[in-house]
DNA sequence: AAAATACTTGACTGATCAGTCTACATAGAT
DNA sequence: ATCTATGTAGACTGATCAGTCAAGTATTTT
C-alpha cells in the first residue's frame, strides 16, 4: 500500500472539536475542511457526507475516552470511588477545555444528540450507542457498590439509570449556564442520589 | 391604532413547532415564513432576526405553560402530589406531540439551550431565565415537602436542583431515544431521588 | 377626504451551503 | 521504468441561507 495519510483522522478531530464547540448545524464542511488542512476532495474521498463524518468523529471521540473510561472504572477501584475519580475527571477536563475555546462545553453526546435526533438516524444510532455503553460503566459500579453493601438498591440498574440522568442532566445545565460550579458539587450530588449509608473514606484528593 | 395582525403570534408558533421538532440550527426563516403562512416581509416587520424570533417563540412558549405549572405547583397541593402531577402532565403532553409528529420531542428548552449556548447569547440567556423559573417551582415543593416530613433534606435547593438535573437527563436522553417509557418510569425514580420516607397515598390514578 | 399607522408583498442580494468532478501528485509494487 | 493504489487540489454547481427594500394595501384617526 502506498503512503499512509493521517488526514482522515485529522478531519474526524476537527469535526469533533467543531461540532463540540459550536453544534452540529453550525458546523460547515469548510469549517472543518479549513481546520483539518484539507480540500474538499480529500473530505469526500474518505467521507461520502457530512452525516458520515459527524458520526465517525463522535465514535473516535469515544474510542479515545474508553481506555480513561477503562482505567477510572476498573473493578480493582472501589466502586464508590470510580463515580468520585470519574466526575473529577470530567471536571478536570471541561476546565482544560474552558481555557481554550472560553465556555463550558458540557457532554458533547447529549448536546448533539439532541440536535439531531429527530433529523440523522445515522448519528442518533451512534450516540444510542455511546451512551448505552457509558450507562453500563454506571451499571457495574453500582451493582458492586450494592454488593459490598455501601448502596441499598432493589434495582442496581434503574439506580444507575438515574445517576446517569442525573449526570447528563447536570452536564446539559452547565453549558447552558455555562457555569463549571455545577460540576463541582455533583460529587456529593450523586452520593445523595445513590443514597450512599456512609460517607466512605476515600484515597485520592 | 389600525389593523390588527395575529401574525407575530403565528410566526412565534411556527417557529416553536419548527425548533422543537428539528432545532435551530435547522429551521429556516424561509421554513418558519411558509408554515405561518407569511412572506419575508412581515418576519423581518415584527422580528430583527431569526435569533430574536427564536427568543421570543421560546419566552411565549413558556408563557403558554406558565398557567398549568402555577396550577400544578400550587401550594394547595401536596407537594409530591405537585411532582406526580407535573410528571403525568408531561408525559401525556409528549405522548400527544409523538402522535402528531411521530417523535418523543423532550423539552425544548434543553435542547436548544444545549445547541446554540455557546453562540447565540440571546436566545441563551432566555432559556437560562426560564429554567431557573422552573426550578423554582421544584424548590418551593420540595421546602414544603420537608415542613411537612415528607422528606430529609438539610438543604432543599440543593435536593431541588438534583432532581431538576435528573429530570432534565431522562427528557434529553427521552428526545435521543425516541423512547417514552423513560418517562413513565420516572415518578418512581423522583421519589427515590428525593428521598420520600414513605410512599404517600395518592389521589390521582 | 386626507393623513397616518400598521401591516403585506415578493423580488432581490450576496454569502454560504453540501456535494461533484476532473486533473494531478506521490508512493510502493513489479 | 512504469503501473496502480492512495490520496490531493480546487474550481464548479445549484440550492438554500439570512436579511433588505421599495412599493403596495388596509384600517383608523383627524
Amino acid at each position: 500500500m502506498p503512503r499512509v495519510s493521517d488526514m482522515k483522522e485529522r478531519l474526524m478531530d476537527a469535526a469533533m472539536d467543531l461540532i463540540w464547540e459550536n453544534s452540529y448545524g453550525a458546523t460547515s464542511v469548510d469549517a472543518i475542511c479549513e481546520r483539518a488542512g484539507a480540500k474538499k476532495g480529500s473530505f469526500y474521498y474518505f467521507f461520502k457526507s457530512k452525516s458520515e463524518l459527524a458520526a465517525a468523529a463522535l465514535e473516535g471521540c469515544w474510542n479515545k475516552k474508553k481506555a480513561e473510561m477503562d482505567s477510572i472504572f476498573s473493578p480493582t477501584v472501589p466502586p464508590l470511588e470510580r463515580f468520585d475519580r470519574y466526575f473529577d475527571f470530567v471536571h478536570d477536563r471541561l476546565a482544560e477545555v474552558q481555557q481554550k475555546c472560553g465556555s463550558i462545553l458540557g457532554c458533547p453526546f447529549i448536546s448533539v444528540g439532541s440536535e439531531v435526533s429527530t433529523q440523522d438516524q445515522i448519528v442518533r444510532e451512534t450516540i444510542d450507542r455511546i451512551m448505552d455503553r457509558k450507562l453500563n460503566y454506571f451499571v457495574s459500579a453500582v451493582r458492586d457498590a450494592v454488593a459490598e453493601g455501601l448502596v441499598d438498591a432493589p434495582d442496581p440498574v434503574a439506580k444507575a439509570r438515574a445517576l446517569f440522568s442525573c449526570y447528563q442532566g447536570m452536564m446539559a445545565q452547565a453549558r447552558i449556564q455555562n457555569d463549571i460550579e455545577l460540576l463541582r458539587g455533583f460529587k456529593g450530588v450523586a452520593m445523595e442520589v445513590l443514597g450512599v449509608k456512609r460517607a466512605p473514606a476515600l484515597s485520592s484528593s
